[in-house]
DNA sequence: AAGGTGAACAACCGCATCGTG
DNA sequence: CCACGATGCGGTTGTTCACCT
């Protein structure tokens, strides 16, 4: 694979466009050299962001801050991680896509050091690609795979049973989520199959474990990331198994409970995104009290005695925004 | 070696949304 | 309420490289 940004910088000093704005000066397009990237993370790193066309101004680039923006968000940010998408990262992106759709920058959300453009460009040029190949080799009366679970069978064949599943529980109401009591049994309900390694079931509340290498390639560097290695989040202990839906409730009562130290406060508020309208936070009746270790999350909680109402659909999708996965 | 083609990626464009006066 | 600018997002295009013939 080659490596875009060193090639196609240097073409830049060649071909270059310009075009002018209302003000008359000349502003540059197309790809960014060398010497542009420097001041513009020089000046990011110094002064920090602030309105882009200031920001475009001030570090000397005669760039439109719109572009500045893009440069900075795609290309330049410190956070940005490199390199070929893991396979732990396809299948996430394929299986964020199946929730999500487009919105590529919900997906880039949960992937940590990935942007949305990369993502997308990863999309439209892999993993499409992969799709139509299994779909013409497995299915040759679909001529036109539209619905998100046949792109990610097509893909992830492991995928459709899980998106039926998930399919399921958004479409039909009432209840199509179990209640507390069901999920005892294990697998009953798994938004996000990929990421339940293992279900573990503790008293009555089901565990989802990271994949360490998800956990470990994305959160565990030095760059602030948690270490999620071996963490644990309660189904409902936080809402980072499950987007809660607007109608559930949860009642934790009498819990001693270690709660994911970015997932949610002592009053049972997610603070794992700083998104004050978590779509827990009004519905969640909980009160955890919180231990002081708050590196690990989730493994502790005891006597857990929580409680799913109703969900649906658009609760779902209202929430997905502000579901923290990944998160950071 | 030269040309064609597709893959991969960067960047642009247009539109929507949000904040502010 | 409206206008305007800033920002964010998704779709699309443009550019380069690697591979194949």
């Amino acid at each position: 694979m080659r490596k875009p940004s060193e090639t196609m910088g240097m073409a830049m000093g060649i071909k270059e466009k310009v075009s002018s704005n209302p003000h008359n000066n000349k502003l540059r397009k197309g790809l960014w050299s060398p010497e542009e990237d420097e001041k513009l993370m020089r000046y990011m790193l110094t002064s920090g962001q602030g309105c882009w066309s200031d920001i475009a101004r001030n570090a000397g680039l005669q760039r439109c801050g719109k572009s500045c923006r893009l440069r900075w968000i795609n290309y330049l940010r410190p956070d940005l991680k490199r390199g070929a998408f893991s396979p732990q990262e396809e299948e996430l992106i394929v299986h964020l896509h199946n929730i999500l759709g487009n919105r590529w920058s919900q997906i880039a959300a949960r992937l940590p050091g990935r942007t949305d453009n990369e993502i997308k460009n990863f999309w439209n040029s892999t993993l499409k690609k992969r799709l139509k190949m299994n779909s013409a080799t497995s299915s040759p009366n679909d001529s036109e795979l539209s619905d998100p679970r046949d792109i990610a069978a097509g893909i992830m064949p492991s995928f459709q049973a899980q998106y039926d599943v998930l399919a399921r529980c958004m479409d039909s109401s009432p209840p199509p989520f179990p209640s507390m009591d069901n999920m005892s049994a294990p697998n009953q309900f798994d938004p996000f199959p990929i990421l339940n390694n293992r279900c573990d079931t503790w008293e009555g509340v089901e565990f989802f474990t990271f994949p360490s290498s998800i956990a470990q390639a994305s959160m565990g560097d030095n760059s602030g990331y948690m270490n999620l290695e071996h963490a644990k989040v309660g189904l409902l202990g936080s809402d980072f198994s499950v987007p809660p839906l607007a109608s559930s409730t949860t009642t934790t009562e009498g819990n001693n409970y270690r709660s994911m130290g970015c997932g949610m406060d002592g009053k049972g508020e997610n603070s794992f995104s700083n998104n004050n309208d978590s779509c827990l936070s009004n519905t969640t009746t909980a009160s955890f009290k919180v231990e002081d270790d708050m590196s690990g999350f989730g493994n502790n909680l005891q006597g857990a005695n929580l409680r799913i109402g109703e969900w649906d659909l658009e609760g779902l999708m209202d929430d997905l925004p502000s579901f923290p996965f990944l998160d950071f």
